[in-house]
DNA sequence: CGCAGCCTTGAACAGGCTCAATGGGTGTGG
DNA sequence: CCACACCCATTGAGCCTGTTCAAGGCTGCG
């Protein structure tokens, strides 16, 4: 029988590693101090400038994860959900690089590096956790660099609305019926597009029948099939690849 | 005292290091079983689908990392350079996300990552060499889809040659005469434009002489100055600014 | 020499941006 | 309770940056 499918994968892309979400969460807790934290809408965990010296597991709610630079420019990098760490740009540096920042009634524990680091000499499995959590965000960052130049303004909504409700369902919450706890702008931050584009790229997937705003507003909405959503996405990108192979 | 401060990781974008590349080397070579590899331009240390079990350090040459989708995508998603990893994106999945490929004549110092662990157990030192080299990895993923997103495609091409100098000159060498060893479709693939609009933007750079094509081709050039560069790119950024601040 | 890659440059086009007007929702205070 | 202000979202019109398509040049090599 495969337990894997008990305790799905963290939020791994393909095929993790056997210690699925539930056992993260346990074995952190049995085995490193760690400290709970309690965030609402707009709190952060870590800030950019700030010296590092605690990852954070993502326990409930999500973030966004903003990177700033010296001359001003900033941009909303990625997403973190259920068993998604936070605070890895600061190991190098020894200081954060980005911002996370709660969009919802968030928990996280706490954990200090060096801690773990002392408790990964006795337990090889929490390195395990740490560098696969580690591995698993540099793909998906990649995966979003190739989004973003790959793909034109309503696929990457697409794209985006799908990544969202794979990562709910992840969390073992139901993946139909998502809000959206960004604005228009964060959002366009994230798929590097104006707000305005956001906004009528979702006007078209609603007027294709792809998706649905409930009458909660305009934050609510529901999702026909996400496979139609990825088939969306395929023939939005056909006719390129047609003319590029003929 | 902060040991993350007396062996910091390679090639770090902000303060870099006295002690750096050579260190990093030198311990790996002491505690670690590594295989070197002699790679030729086209090499591909690590192929995308490959089951995962080495890192690589880059010890001489340099790389491309190839990120390729399912459905047939591809972009070019990092650099590297001596004294970065490649192979990082296998470890959640137990499988390589990515490829990369030597660009030149290059080296690479090919470790088991089991045996690197194990490793670790003896030598805290080696832990914080990895994990300085991942989040350092994540850092720069970021500020590749900052720069994406934020900067025009004359601002991101002068910050990619401001890049591949500064790379240079970690590695020990001049950082006024590079060559590229990417054709226009590379680059472009990298920096999320076509060929035709690196071309374009390198002959802007040239006329406006922040860059000069030597005798010796179209891929050899002359860096005037890596800061008047950066000043370039702030003076592109400037009307954008200006019009939100006003 | 002729071919194959790669690079450059021009001209037309288009996707997404900017600017602007409008409308809905929410919280506050009269 | 309504009026107002504020923020967010939507939609349209015109514009601009970067793409697409096309032509031509350079270099290295069989």
């Amino acid at each position: 029988m495969d337990l894997r499918h008990a305790t799905p994968p963290a939020r791994s892309t393909g095929a993790c590693t056997e210690t699925g979400l539930f056992d993260v969460f346990a074995l952190l807790e049995q085995r490193v101090p760690l400290q709970r934290r309690l965030l609402h809408a707009g709190d952060a965990p870590c800030r950019a400038g700030e010296p590092f010296s605690s990852l954070h597991l993502v326990h409930s709610g999500c973030f966004k994860v903003v990177n700033i630079t010296a001359d001003g420019r900033e941009q909303v990098v990625a997403l973190q959900f259920k068993g998604d760490w936070l605070g890895f740009d600061g190991i190098a540096a020894g200081r954060h690089a980005c911002e996370a920042i709660a969009m919802d009634t968030s928990e996280v524990w706490s954990i200090r590096y060096d801690t773990l680091l002392q408790a990964g000499v006795d337990c090889p499995a929490l390195l395990a956790l740490l560098h696969g959590a580690m591995s698993q965000a540099i793909t998906r960052d990649r995966e979003s660099l190739l989004s973003l130049c790959t793909l034109p303004a309503d696929a990457r909504v697409a794209e985006f609305l799908r990544h969202w409700a794979d990562s709910l369902g992840q969390c073992g919450l139901r993946t139909d019926q998502i809000t959206l706890r960004m604005t228009r702008a964060e959002i366009g931050s994230y798929l590097g597009m104006t707000l305005e584009s956001v906004s009528r790229a979702l006007s078209r997937l609603a007027r294709e029948g792809h998706i649905r705003f409930t009458e909660r507003g305009r934050r609510h909405l529901h999702i026909a099939s996400t496979e139609a959503l990825a088939g969306f996405v395929q023939r939005l990108l056909e006719p390129r690849a047609a003319g590029v192979l003929l």
